[in-house]
DNA sequence: GATTAATTTGTAATCATTATAAATTAATTA
DNA sequence: TAATTAATTTATAATGATTACAAATTAATC
């Protein structure tokens, strides 16, 4: 799916939950969409917005993204770092993506895969809670770092 | 285990990482033992053990989690409320419970058994990352909430 | 095009957390 | 047991992320 149509759909999410739909929006939008990577901080969301629109104002950059995240086109995720992160949820995915944190390098992968699916149905049976969404977080050390571990350990 | 003897444990665990036992740590940690509500913030922790040590400071209860996190003895946990949780490890796991976050009333249920051993697996195999621990939260709506809603549907 | 309520801006305020400097103290050693 | 020393604590200031505010602007509607 191209990024307009993407745009279009979420201009339409907009109107119907009767947000109006500004520049300032648009263009934060816009740059979510664009920009390959994700878990970006509301501050370097700000700073890549502004490189297009140098007027907006970090408020509503947070602003912005809180009412995406109402809005479920991104999500907003907490590590322990202290400052929030937010990935574009993936066209058509029911939840977050998965994500890998290296507690070597500080890197995060993600898995697109939903890898959940039975054991949301032990917890709905067992605990009796119905799940909308979940967050799963598998920490440890990527692959780059067990090779850059390994060669630190035959050199000694 | 009772508390004498898991707190003996964690004092051993201080001497090997050499740290000093100071009585606000022991209080802490006391605390931490104690208290059967998990997942309370520095914030609450320091006005529990500031009821038995009126003397202690807010720093030093958030330097002693910071401490016990280190060592493993709890467990520091991120929601998107902008403030962090601590969890005391249970004795002997391997890793986190998890939780069921209520979407409705905010209530926040534990869930001991680890449900992810075959997706560690998977992500260990498939992604080729070392996993050491998780965190996984479900979202959604508590069965209390649900009877709640459904009452009120009723009603109507 | 006029109206109106929502939105934006820049900035101040807030809240959680961390840093600092001086005073205290746990652990070690004589 | 007392002296030594580095770690720790305290109170408070500083920081950094996020939110609130008031005045100005503007998108959507008629």
């Amino acid at each position: 799916m191209n990024i307009e149509s993407m745009l279009n759909k979420i201009r339409k999410q907009l109107h119907e939950a009767s947000y109006k739909l500004t520049p300032q929006r648009e263009a934060t939008v816009l740059v979510l969409l664009e920009n390959e990577k994700d878990h970006l901080s509301a501050e370097e969301i700000y700073m890549l917005v502004k490189q297009k629109s140098p007027e907006i104002g970090l408020a509503t950059v947070y602003r912005t993204l809180e009412m995406l995240t109402d809005l479920k086109v991104v999500d907003k995720l907490s590590f322990n770092d202290g400052l929030a992160r937010y990935d574009l949820r993936k066209e058509g995915a029911k939840h977050f993506h998965h994500h890998l944190l290296c507690l070597e390098c500080g890197s995060i992968e993600e898995v697109e895969e939903d890898l959940l699916l039975d054991v949301e149905e032990i917890v709905e049976q067992r605990y009796l809670f119905l799940v909308k969404d979940h967050r799963l977080t598998f920490h440890g050390v990527c692959n780059a770092c067990q090779q850059k571990l390994k060669n630190n350990q035959n050199a000694q």
